[in-house]
DNA sequence: GTCTATATCCAGATAGAC
DNA sequence: GTCTATCTGGATATAGAC
């Protein structure tokens, strides 16, 4: 029974591992070739593989984009949740904005994938879908800290935060001419909601740079 | 002499009029079945002749994406360079960015096409891009309007603009929900630049709703 | 599980008659 | 200019031997 059961664990890792392999080589085609250019013949060849092994693992392409949107997503949650430095809430604010920017700027592919539709017959499936939910609530902790819990104004912060990494991203790929925008932009946003909004940051012991708090 | 340039013009108008049909056809298409979905076969289908009758309009697939981007972008700018009503530039500045709300998504194909790079292969003509500078020119106006002239300014204002639209389209398809937030993202941004800014906006006859000259 | 070989289909593009 | 017929190539996916 134990031996049973560790080879069939055994047989597991192995597969996932070989699941990964496939992912990765995915990723490496896609990157060569624009998301939508995705071919398995391409991947198989990528991956040292033939194309009918490709569905002993996946049991179909748009499998395979799931599993690409759920490793890309948990990347996503894991870097932004990675513990910040600073300790002022908008000096934390400003370096999560930072690793979005960062995150997304990288890999355009992976952006395209995760928050565009772009793929026509692709959703990506909730166990994939999963850690995305995890890197909101990050934000909105990040968010809070400053004193913002408005749902208004998480979504103010969502589309100005989207709205700079889109506009780097179609118009000036590769620069830093709406990245250099970042604090400028947290400033803009922090005097709207903390300005027309009762709770105030905590405050806290750390070199508040610019924005302390403005009222008792 | 005079009768050979007639029947030219005539056979050029045309021509030019059974390219717009085909134009026309490719939009009910990608309406129907993604902008990644447009095949030419479909596309003949729809447009009740041939696959190769196609080829002779146009040269190939690209050319049709562009001539369909050069449609867009004209009514793109057509309709943000329409007159408005109001006259206090804010009001101005909020109409234009509802009309930019409107035009996006009511038609989302149409917005992927126009202001994300999705077609693996296709970049417009300089002749198909032309009207979006048009635009784009349209928009300084009315910041320009509101004092507002500063490049980084502007680009802030683009990014704000395009990031709820994304936000819409991409989380609240067909809904309101950042849709919504056109006057508070203007007076946020207002405040910004306005509040580190020299230059005022011209002081107008008309209601300031709410945002009067704040200096002398 | 992995391969070779192949089925099936559809894409963009062309030849050539009318 | 428009058609029928076809080329060429690539796609996803499957059959069946090993």
């Amino acid at each position: 029974m134990y031996k049973a059961a560790a080879a069939s664990e055994w047989r597991s890792a192995r597969r996932q591992s070989a699941r990964d392999a496939i992912v990765d080589a995915a990723w490496r085609v896609v990157h060569a070739e624009g998301l939508a250019g995705l071919s398995l013949r391409d991947l198989a060849k990528v991956a040292g593989i033939s194309t009918p092994t490709v569905y002993a693992y996946f049991e179909s392409k748009n499998a395979i984009y799931d599993a690409m949107f759920g490793r890309a997503a948990t990347e996503f949650a894991d870097r932004m949740t990675e513990p910040y430095e600073a300790v002022d809430p908008r000096e934390v604010l400003i370096a999560g904005f930072r690793r979005f920017i960062e995150f997304c700027t990288t890999d355009p592919a992976r952006y395209q994938l995760l928050f565009q539709r772009t793929i026509p017959g692709f959703e990506p499936s909730p166990e994939s879908f999963a850690p995305a939910v995890r890197a909101l609530d990050s934000s909105c902790q990040r968010l809070a800290a400053n004193g913002i819990r408005d749902p208004r104004h998480v979504d103010m912060w969502t589309a100005v935060t989207t709205g700079v990494v889109d506009q780097q991203i179609s118009n000036d790929p590769g620069g830093r001419r709406w990245t250099d925008l970042v604090e400028s932009a947290v400033d803009m946003f922090l005097a709207h909601c903390q300005g027309a909004n009762r709770p105030r940051p905590r405050a806290t012991t750390a070199k508040g740079r610019r924005r302390a708090p403005t009222n008792p």
